[in-house]
RNA sequence: GCCAAUGUGGCUCAGGGGUAGAGCAAUUCACUCGUAAUGAAUAGGUCGUGGGUCCGAUUCCCACCAUUGGCUCCA
């Protein structure tokens, strides 16, 4: 047989041999490394027994399915040390993840809990020492099940039992422990050099809340203790990035304990809202929408029509007005569709689109409140777009590309998921057909690449969905773009076409922001708090050398807010240092100190944010210089 | 909501069965200063809340509240 390899040359075998045969054949120091290899495309085991012409590669932990088989393997080694330690502990399921792996355990609560964590390293390290060899077998599915139950592992019987007739199923097997996995693993546990158990949490068994919590220990593995040195500094300096430590630090946001989830936004934080919603509300009318504002609480009638009060009731605040039921707004749809049916409607005037900056109130289980990223009440940069059918594909192509223009102007990466109807819906087969294929089409024109997640659409509509990641690289759903025939329906929203005829409108629900607390949020992370000047809270501060100049740098700030720009006067008596420090801090972009030599000059010094040079300049010209940063709303 | 951890002055944190400490911030005074912390003094906390055990609780136990990491859910 003709082995071809990954960098075109090829070899050849008169047997079938090992993938790690071949590996040891190529070479000695790429077997030491190899953790899985590809066989004609397909990540497989380095046992993999080839009879045939393939192609091979051969995967280390550089490369991240070689890394995953690497960290299963980790996880596999966690689940030895457990059941060596504490032998009634049953096992669920162990896979690799993003940055590391995971095993679930069922056990008594307070068994396994985070000062254990030492003790199970240690045996850890004891299993890698001992350099078990990982073998892997397979049997028929009953006798599989019949050895899972006479290791008295009930998870492991049900998932071999919801396996596939007739297939055989795979074990791993190292030292006195074996486990259920299809694999690929590395061939001992040796090279499993660097570990360390992360974090202790409970999960549900298949990730279902009706079903028993088990415990779940987060850790991560490397080949070397210097990559895991190096992968842990890398988290801590992350952590530094946390919106909920900035937006302390620069006194953007507070949430209270009287109010769990509702953020204060204090006068900084408001300043950095407000230029967001400017700059939204200059881009929107550009692009032909109308703004409304509706009420914050209306009537539970309301509610009923739209669905909520069916639908989404458990998330709803009410209350009870001269004796009849109300909710605070969770969406601002129904008062968006209120407006369009306040007065007749023409096809002339679609499409339509109403935006409005709404405020709306969601009561989230307490235990998924998080900062800004997920609070009780927040602003939806919203609007819902009026249209006909055959409008559908050219506005959702208009709406993703207005997404995109806002996300690209930070910097920020994203990743879309198109989510298909779930089974808490509403609405006809034929509708949900109709309005997927509108939003998938409008994906597959614009070339843009998605995941699908099935069954995750909302309960009226299916939706294009902006993912946008925080300082630990986990996502949140950001923008949103919702098609919606019920709402219409449901309301009896209607439009006089050319034909004279009744027609019934097609709705879209959009955000760009998504929630604008969010959106800030992710902004705080992805910047640490160094906003681009157009943005940034305070954009000068003006500090005098001494008492002697604090008349010139208050006459200095002046013409500086004058000029519209957003600038502080330090006017305390401490020292230049001190007080230039302290600006830094709060990573303000230019620092203007003046002096003697300003004020003879009629100059200021200047330090620009992440420089040390000073540079002295004329007040206009400085001015100037800040004014052509925002103007291009350029990013550090 | 579930599993686990945490909760000490405005902030960051130490301590610990005999009713509390540091640094920063604040206030006052002195210094009048040229680019990442001038010095001194003063003030500030019923140790998240409510019960219980104990001669005595901030410390131990229980409940609740809030926060953090996950799960589930979601913008």
């Amino acid at each position: 047989m003709k082995i071809t390899l990954k960098d075109g040359s090829s070899r050849d075998y008169n047997e079938p041999k090992s993938a790690a045969y071949i590996c040891k054949d190529i070479s000695e120091g790429l077997y030491r490394n190899a953790c899985a290899c590809k066989i004609n495309g397909e990540v497989c085991d380095l046992r993999t027994v080839i009879a045939d012409d393939a192609n091979l590669e051969i995967l280390t932990a550089d490369d991240p399915d070689g890394l995953r088989a690497f960290r299963h393997t980790a996880s596999h080694i966690l689940a030895q040390a457990i059941k060596r330690l504490y032998p009634g502990v049953k096992l669920a399921i162990g896979p690799s993840i993003a940055d590391g792996f995971y095993y679930d355990f069922d056990c008594e609560p307070g068994v396994l809990t985070s000062d254990k964590f030492d003790e199970i390293e240690a045996e850890m390290k004891k299993i890698v020492k001992e350099d078990l060899k990982i073998e892997r077998f397979t049997l028929p599915k009953d006798e599989a099940v019949a050895f899972m139950a006479g290791k008295n592992e009930p998870y492991k019987v049900e998932l071999i039992e919801n396996l596939p007739d007739g297939e055989e199923i795979s074990f791993y097997k190292q030292g006195e422990f074996t486990d259920l996995c299809a694999g690929p693993h590395i061939e001992s546990t040796k090279p499993v050099k660097a570990i360390k158990l992360t974090s202790v949490a409970g999960a549900y068994w298949h990730g279902d809340e009706h079903n028993k919590m088990l415990t779940r220990i987060y850790g991560t593995a490397f080949r070397k203790q210097s990559e895991l040195d190096e992968y842990l500094a890398m988290i801590e300096e992350a952590k530094k990035r946390d919106h909920r430590k900035i937006g302390k630090e620069l006194e953007l946001f507070a949430i209270m304990d009287e109010g769990p989830g509702f953020p204060f936004f204090l006068p900084k934080g408001m300043i950095l809202k407000n230029t967001l919603i400017d700059y939204w509300r200059e881009v929107h009318t550009r692009n032909g929408y109308v703004e409304i504002s509706t009420p914050i609480m209306l009537s539970r009638k309301l509610w009923e029509t739209s669905g909520h009060w069916d639908h989404y009731k458990d998330n709803m605040y009410t209350t009870v007005i001269d004796g009849e039921d109300f909710a605070i707004k969770p969406m601002n749809c129904p008062g968006s569709m209120l407006v369009y049916k306040s007065k007749p409607r023409s096809y002339k005037d679609l499409p339509l689109r109403l935006a409005e900056l709404g405020l709306v109130h969601r009561h989230e289980k307490s235990g998924q409140l998080h900062g800004l990223m997920r609070v009780r009440c927040f602003t939806q940069d919203d609007a819902h777009i009026y249209l006909t059918q055959s409008q559908i594909t050219d506005e959702i192509k208009k709406i993703v590309r207005l997404i995109d223009s806002f996300y690209n102007i930070f910097g920020f990466k994203y990743h879309v998921e198109l989510s298909t109807r779930p089974e808490n819906s509403i609405g006809s087969d034929e509708d949900w057909e109709l309005a997927t294929e509108g939003l998938r089409t409008a994906l597959d024109e614009l070339n843009l690449p998605y995941v699908v997640n099935e069954g995750d659409g909302a309960f009226y509509g299916p939706k294009i969905d902006f993912h946008l990641q925080d300082c630990l690289g986990r996502t949140w759903q950001c923008g949103t773009i919702q098609l919606d025939f019920q709402l219409p329906m449901r309301f009896g929203a209607e439009y006089v076409g050319q034909d004279g005829e009744k027609h019934r409108p097609i709705m879209i629900h959009r955000v760009v922001f998504g929630s604008i607390e969010r959106f800030i949020g992710i902004l705080i992370e992805h910047f640490a708090g160094k906003f681009p000047v157009w943005l940034c809270p305070v954009q000068i501060k003006v500090i005098p050398v001494s008492e002697k100049y604090t008349e010139f740098a208050g006459k200095v700030n002046a013409k500086l807010i004058d000029a519209k720009l957003r600038s502080e006067l330090d006017a305390r008596d401490e020292k230049v240092g001190y007080k230039i420090r302290e600006a830094r801090n709060m990573r303000i972009p230019y620092i203007a100190v003046v002096g003697e030599n300003e004020l003879q000059n009629g100059t200021v010094t200047i330090r620009r944010r992440g420089s040390e040079e000073q540079v002295t300049l004329g007040i206009e010209e400085f001015i100037e210089e800040v004014n052509n940063k925002i103007a291009t709303k350029a990013n550090d």
